[in-house]
DNA sequence: CTGTTAGCGCTTTCAC
DNA sequence: GTGAAAGCGCTAACAG
């Protein structure tokens, strides 16, 4: 393995008899430098492997060309699409992205943070944990200059953009897609109350029911904290086996729905004939459950790709920044698990 | 939003009539420097939020403290859960990790590595493209003393530590299970023979019949390309409907037997009664499907902690390098898929 | 115990 | 067109 010195600028000052400054002038191909240098500059430096030391040039123009990411969780398949489409276009603009996730532990996220603006990131892309509400070490990025965008779960505490899903729309369409179905007692699990999506997709959940007319329980609405499949398991069976019973349950996600699956399986109900159910998020698994799980996609990667546009735009262009939010649109995703009249929309 | 110009060792030294080589080092308590110095400096420091400049530091240093993370697919159960140890246990030793993807294309991976070495990462972590041989863009971290560990997908033309799962064994515990129910024509439905894994695990298969004296048959092995869920369900009918059709499918990973999975259903057969079937990488998936699908679990998580762990000691002890390769234990979960005889193991 | 000095590799005025 | 020189912020060898 031949351990090849780097050459610098300087090595090919000396060798072509010329200043530094010309040397890196040339190699930008700046107007002053005459053609002829140039093409023996460049040359030389092709010739040489001559590759410019980043670290010195992040050092001189203060810009690291990483950006950070962090989500809640990494292995989470909303996630990680998430994460792939801002990946790919942060690589499309020349950047790099610092990957790290909070668990949704508000310390993992202020240590994330932390790390992400020592290591000098450009910017921020992020998602909050459940437990951050005031954002102090998301405001540090902002009191240096380094712009944040604010992806899915967001707080408006913070003065950034935020790309998110109509999560409100989203829920409304998968409710009165459940009354066009024909249910008429519809139940709903969802997230906690200081959670903003969880807010989101409960009022849309309200207001389809009201824009049709149709009975609301305080009793057909169970509060999930952790969100998985075990809360939807215990929810379900609360809620059928209370006087009152719901025909159709409508998830806050497609983990919360399986468990909802799991009861009514167990519990001899048939899906979606005698109960319907909705998810939220469209994850593989709605495709592999049986029944298959009607879900509404959240698009992920779209939403990857124009944080990190967004984010990108506001490295590139501190006096014009974007700040205007991004709301992507959902779409509904019916499979068997809420298909009662069997056809298709 | 106060912005706070950041203040510089200079500063410090000017304003406490030292030097800033003085300053320097009482920060970083030097034993040469007076403990009352060392105090005056350190509270100075802290009373005007002192804070290192990282860029200039690693340019000094020669050093970023980030390390580069390139795999296939990033929306991938088993990826997600490597990228989260190795990430996890970078953040312990106070690496960053850039992370990025391949989808298994030669050319973006060779980009991925041009961009990572590019913006300085100290080391990388990777897990190769289908389609990668030689290995020639990964040679050049090598080259410039950059130390580099392959994990899960990996080729022996680089000579750097490698962290893999036993796939050999995996393949081996899998078919003999599926012998200890009783199956007694397995077929293997496999990956590209161009590939590592796909091989080792092919080689369990067959040793795992040879030793315990079972038929075998190259009808019964099926090559895939795709790797996905529609390849298993082609070849599980290619199977099922050959002249000698097996009585159990081992599969290259759980996507394909979710294939295989679906057509068996459709097809009518009972598994496992009639068709046992084995997936491999436990993904989530294995536990949702119906049957539940029987897999190999490879430890995703320690996986990337242990890559993490090397390629850190590696930078850190240029002298001394870890060379050997790490070899992960699989583990056998046994689940509906082919269970045959009913009891747990 | 502390200061002086040199320098990492590059960019960018300012001269000529 | 080109060069000289300064400096980004920090570290470390050397000197005292």
């Amino acid at each position: 393995m031949p351990e090849k010195r780097k050459i610098t600028l300087k090595d090919i000052a000396r060798e072509l008899n010329i200043s530094v400054s010309t040397a890196s002038r040339a190699l930008k191909e700046h107007p002053d430098i005459a053609d002829e240098t140039i093409r023996i500059v460049k040359a030389y430096a092709k010739e040489h492997h001559y590759v410019p030391n980043v670290l010195a040039v992040n050092f001189r123009k203060n810009r690291t060309y990483n950006i950070g990411l962090i989500v809640p969780e990494l292995v989470h398949h909303f996630f990680s699409t998430v994460i792939s489409g801002a990946i790919d276009t942060a690589k499309k603009h020349g950047y790099n992205v610092l990957v790290s996730q909070s668990n949704d532990i508000l310390d993992d996220e202020i240590t994330a943070c932390r790390t992400m603006l020592a290591s000098s990131v450009d910017g921020l892309l992020i998602s909050i944990s459940n437990e951050t509400f005031e954002g102090e070490h998301i405001k540090e990025f902002l009191a240096e200059g380094k712009p944040v965008i604010q992806f899915d779960k967001i707080t408006d505490e913070l003065e950034t953009p935020k790309v998110t899903v109509d999560d409100f729309e989203g829920a409304y369409q998968a409710v009165k897609h459940l009354i066009g179905q024909g249910y008429s007692k519809i139940a709903h699990i969802r997230g906690r109350k200081e959670v903003k999506n969880a807010n989101e997709r409960a009022e849309g959940y309200h207001k389809a029911l009201e824009d049709h007319g149709l009975e609301y329980s305080s009793d057909w609405v169970k509060v999930c904290n952790m969100i998985n499949e075990e809360e939807g398991y215990q929810f379900a069976r609360e809620l059928m086996e209370s006087p009152n019973p719901p025909d159709a349950i409508f998830c806050i996600t497609d983990l919360v729905a399986l468990g909802v699956l799991k009861y009514l399986k167990e519990a001899g109900f048939r899906v979606p004939d005698q109960v319907g159910v909705m998810g939220f998020s469209n994850w593989k698994l709605a495709e592999i459950v049986n029944p298959t799980l009607s879900s509404i996609d959240q698009h992920g990667y779209e939403m990857g790709v124009n944080a990190a546009k967004m984010l990108i735009h506001n490295i590139n262009n501190p006096e014009k920044r974007e700040e205007e939010n991004l709301m992507l649109k959902t779409n509904l995703i019916i499979r068997e698990s809420s298909n009662r009249k069997k056809f298709q929309n």
